[in-house]
DNA sequence: CTGATCTACAACCATTTGGTTGTAGGATAT
DNA sequence: ATATCCTACAACCAAATGGTTGTAGATCAG
């Protein structure tokens, strides 16, 4: 197995990349199916350039991937992203219930 | 089953409170032990106001209560802010999996 | 070849963020 | 009562964020 240690930039960057509605948005398209930066941007109230930052962004944090095709560019959902911020977050749940054991030992003791 | 419908702003203060490292070490902290905001503090190479905030970003963001102790206020995680965002990317998994099931069953087909 | 389309990126702007120091109020200890 | 401790918050600053418009390079269609 894979250790695959996450450095806090990239964690930063993975959580940074769903603070926002719209790059959430874009996630849940491209798991769906495939877009081009213009038909995610024509989704949006927004300017293609905006969009195509947030794909920027998105594609930083590892979350989309870009394949040029012809003069598109076809963003894609890439999982690895999403189960890196998953697993994470697995772990804060592990730490979580060991604690709430732990304290359920205490209080059965009393 | 309670629905819980989450906001985007709601979501936006989740990951943006997962989206710094200082943050993220205090939500383990808190996790597994009590804390007092000065205890948080000496942590940190940063002044006690810089770790006051972060607190403060993460109670906006409901992954933290503080409850009064004497003069002290005592920090602890709140495992409803941390279920949340796990229950979202959960959603992102399933969406993620249903696409990859279509896929494959296209390339059954052919 | 020419014009339209798709993309990337620079420059700019307003707001937010992550840090600082300083001030002030409530609780505790002596 | 007074000094100390813990906290909150204001004011400030530099950098990052999320948006804009404009420019320019590829690629495709006629």
């Amino acid at each position: 197995m894979v250790v695959d240690q996450l450095s806090d930039a990239e964690l930063d960057r993975l959580f940074q990349a769903f603070a926002d509605t719209t790059r959430r948005d874009i996630m849940r398209r491209v798991a769906v199916g495939e877009y081009s930066v213009t038909g995610l941007a024509a989704l949006y109230a927004m300017s293609f350039a905006a969009v195509q930052k947030h794909v920027a962004v998105l594609e930083r944090a590892s979350l989309v991937t870009k394949e040029k095709r012809g003069r598109e560019q076809i963003v894609r959902g890439n999982h690895d992203g999403l189960e890196k911020v998953r697993r994470l977050l697995d772990e804060y749940e592990v730490i979580w219930r060991q604690r709430v054991a732990r304290i359920a030992d205490i209080l059965a003791e009393e």
